[in-house]
DNA sequence: TTGATATTTCGACAAATGTCGAACAATGCG
DNA sequence: CGCATTGTTCGACATTTGTCGAAATATCAA
């Protein structure tokens, strides 16, 4: 992967994040995440769960969920009627070693 | 400061980020940061010496750093002819503990 | 002063974005 | 089956964004 390549993924995901109702709804699976991390058990974020506070309709909600998908930020899962999304801890990594260099601060 | 606050902050600086040539600048200033860390002397990052590679015209470059500084990312100064960048440390520290909550991962 | 360097301001404009409503699709329940 | 839930697809549309060229500003040097 080029440093070109590269800066094109990590554009992408800050611009997934660059908006206040996609990060809300990003944010707000993070701490459903690490509620569930610490519940010990896998984490089962269907959508209408995700959306406290979120004053945007159903079309949207979809709309920014596949945005962040393929940011590569969430990944998703069909489960009967319902979409389980969870964060792809991998590009979280990446994401942090950027804006962590060497841990100083 | 609200939370809605701080999510408004938030979004507004990875929709900063969220362009392929603004990263690239930011990046570029993070490098040379370390750098000047690493020798021990404070970074004096003018413009020009930011463009590495960046294909963009300067009224652009100039747009994409007042943007980067209104987010908060960058913080600039006028010395003489030149406009020296530095990254607020600050708000990196900010963006970090929303990317790496727990340090877990 | 004349000129070079570094950056900004100003309009303009095509392209991308965020949102909507209406209609559609898939699943599960009684 | 008929119907409610949950989410998606499809246009549409106003707003925002990224970029440009031309002209302006500021600083320094000869």
């Amino acid at each position: 992967m080029s440093p070109k390549t590269d800066l094109r993924r990590l554009a992408r995901m800050f611009k997934a994040l660059g908006n206040e109702n996609r990060l809300q709804l990003f944010v707000n699976l993070l701490e459903e995440s690490q509620l569930d991390l610490a519940k010990g058990r896998t984490h089962d974020c269907f959508l209408t769960k995700l959306l406290g506070g979120l004053d945007i309709g159903a079309p949207t909600v979809s709309h920014h969920v596949k945005e962040l998908a393929d940011a590569g930020l969430i990944d998703t899962q069909r489960d009967g009627k319902q979409l389980i999304c969870s964060v792809n801890p991998e590009v979280m990594r990446e994401l942090r070693a950027l804006l962590a260099p060497g841990d100083q601060g």
